[in-house]
DNA sequence: CTGTTAGCGCATTCAC
DNA sequence: GTGAATGCGCTAACAG
């Protein structure tokens, strides 16, 4: 295959033994003369270690595996760029598998770069499972979660209770008392039970006459359009989403029903995706800084891999972004304003 | 590291020798009590052979190296599922290199895979210059292009030019006269050059009247919107964006000076993202299938590999939508439409 | 069918 | 400082 030179190819070549030429290419220990003749029959040949049979003595892969729910989506590229910036100057590179948005591949996958002699695994999770953790328990290589947390584990996440909160806060405070949440099933901790409830808990603080009704739909902008009249049935104020995604969903199928967004029903998201400001109108969301989990969550993993702690954490900053498609109801102006 | 069971501990275990069981992990050839009896221990010990000394006797990585401008692009997204649907089923694995939109990146990203000892290469390429071709030449492992093409090398990519005369003859056809295409750098020689052209030749044909302005902007969002009055400044009946996130950021700037798409200016794109269909008006345009190309890319590779030919191609099929934000002019009813 | 032997390319003792 | 020798864990002839 690559019929390439070896590190007696190029001893041989410099009058040398392979020990050091072993040297030169490792720590040093060599005379400047012998340096020399080394360094430029390296140069004529092109010559470059053998990757596997460094690594075979080594113990040691410089590789760091990541595990992904899906490749096309806007916050795994987010979270990848991070990711890749915190490992690519300390030499680590990253094997990717895709979990196809199966949890049970997600577990084969773990395995699988195990086996492959990873150094540390990244996984973006759909879901902590009993099969991750008993997994987990049966090797000893340095593991860290994103996008959910568990007890057992390491974790850096996003504040989705947090985040939940300060939209559940911002609806009321505009004056909204009956809105209907677009979300997503509760298999996804994270999104579909933390994120609601932090919501939920503080639309519902101090206010007496709140009504929330859940309306449960896909992560897809397809799902949350499909939902759009199941939504418009419990005749709210607002619609707040789970996801920008779902937002975006939303406001198409009100426009193609000629419903005002926000005169007549607010819409609300959160991610903070660029998208979210081409929307017509653009769409209020609490913003997540995914670069920064990736960059977090990598700097926890290599801190694992170094023999130090790391703390777990899942109060990344956010950030809330007011935009368009949230306005204000008058105090007692609920649902006689719609139809 | 991994204290793990090395083939030769099973071997003991099993009271076979250590060549029983790599045929055992290989092709077979054994029989069924030795075989039961390894898998036993297998089994037991959870053993699983070391991925490093498996590829230092193989001269096979079944690694696959993949190199990538960015990763927090929607189109990239695509093309990696793409691709991943070819090699995981073929048991390869993606490593994945960033070239942060640099040639120079780029360039070392090869010659550091080819170090890795990946099997081949898949690059996203943002340009192919003399110095890929040289590197090229230095080794001999498989190399397949995307995004852009050159004779000297194998590639599969989306036909830029077709899909630059599909745009040329649409807006033509709607009767416009004056456009303003605006596009990216001509370093960029698919879409800065090849695109443009291939819009501007369609456009041109027996259009005595017509007249195509260029300005010139970035890929990102941001940097469209900011070329917005430098767009307007021609006067123009349409703008033909060279991509669709280039129309959706002169969307934004039309709406907010409140001009009207597409009844005062039409605007189109390229590319076919999902989120074309959220902005307003949603962004007619040329949709590319990036998925194919992934997957088109990945198998021409394979077949490179396996010793067989491939055949680049720049022909992938396109599917021209039609939304809202192109409408139609009246014969002569240019220019003088707008103040 | 099975055990023995011999490397894959490299890093790392150990004597010199 | 430097070279010779050893083995990382595995596969692939080679005899039996």
């Amino acid at each position: 295959m690559d019929s390439k030179y070896t590190i007696q190819d190029i001893a041989d070549m410099a009058k040398v033994s392979k020990s050091t030429v072993s040297r030169y290419l490792n720590q040093g220990y060599i005379s400047q003369e012998k340096m020399d003749k080394i360094k430029q029959v390296i140069k004529e040949t092109g010559f470059q270690s053998n990757f596997f049979a460094k690594r075979l003595k080594m113990k040691q892969s410089k590789l760091i595996g990541i595990i992904l729910p899906r490749m096309d989506s806007v916050t795994v590229g987010k979270l990848l760029e991070g990711v890749n910036r915190i490992l690519e100057p300390e030499g680590y590179q990253g094997l990717i598998l895709v979990s196809d948005l199966k949890k049970q591949k997600e577990i084969c996958n773990i395995s699988n770069l195990q086996q492959q002699g990873v150094d540390g695994i990244i996984i973006d999770s759909l879901g902590i499972t009993r099969g991750h953790l008993q997994l987990l328990k049966s090797f000893d290589i340095p593991v860290v979660f994103t996008g959910q947390q568990h007890t057992a584990v390491h974790y850096v996440k996003i504040d989705d209770e947090g985040a939940g909160r300060i939209m559940g806060a911002y609806v009321r405070q505009k004056g909204h008392h009956h809105v209907v949440f677009a979300g997503v099933t509760n298999m996804d901790r994270a999104v579909g039970i933390e994120r609601k409830q932090g919501f939920i808990d503080a639309f519902m603080e101090n206010h007496p006459k709140a009504k929330v009704d859940f309306v449960k739909t896909g992560f897809s902008f397809e799902s949350a359009y499909a939902s759009g009249s199941e939504i418009l049935a419990f005749k709210p104020t607002a619609v707040v989403c789970a996801t920008d995604n779902i937002g975006l969903g939303v406001l198409r199928y009100l426009h193609e029903q000629k419903i005002k967004v926000p005169q007549e029903i607010s819409v609300a998201g959160f991610g903070g995706y660029a998208v979210g400001v081409v929307s017509y109108p653009a769409l209020t969301t609490v913003a997540f800084d995914y670069e920064l989990v990736g960059m977090k969550t990598a700097q926890g993993l290599l801190d694992l891999i170094a023999g130090k702690k790391m703390e777990s954490q899942s109060n990344l900053p956010l950030s809330f972004i007011e935009r368009e498609s949230v306005c204000g109801r008058q105090r007692d102006g609920v649902d006689k304003d719609r139809i």
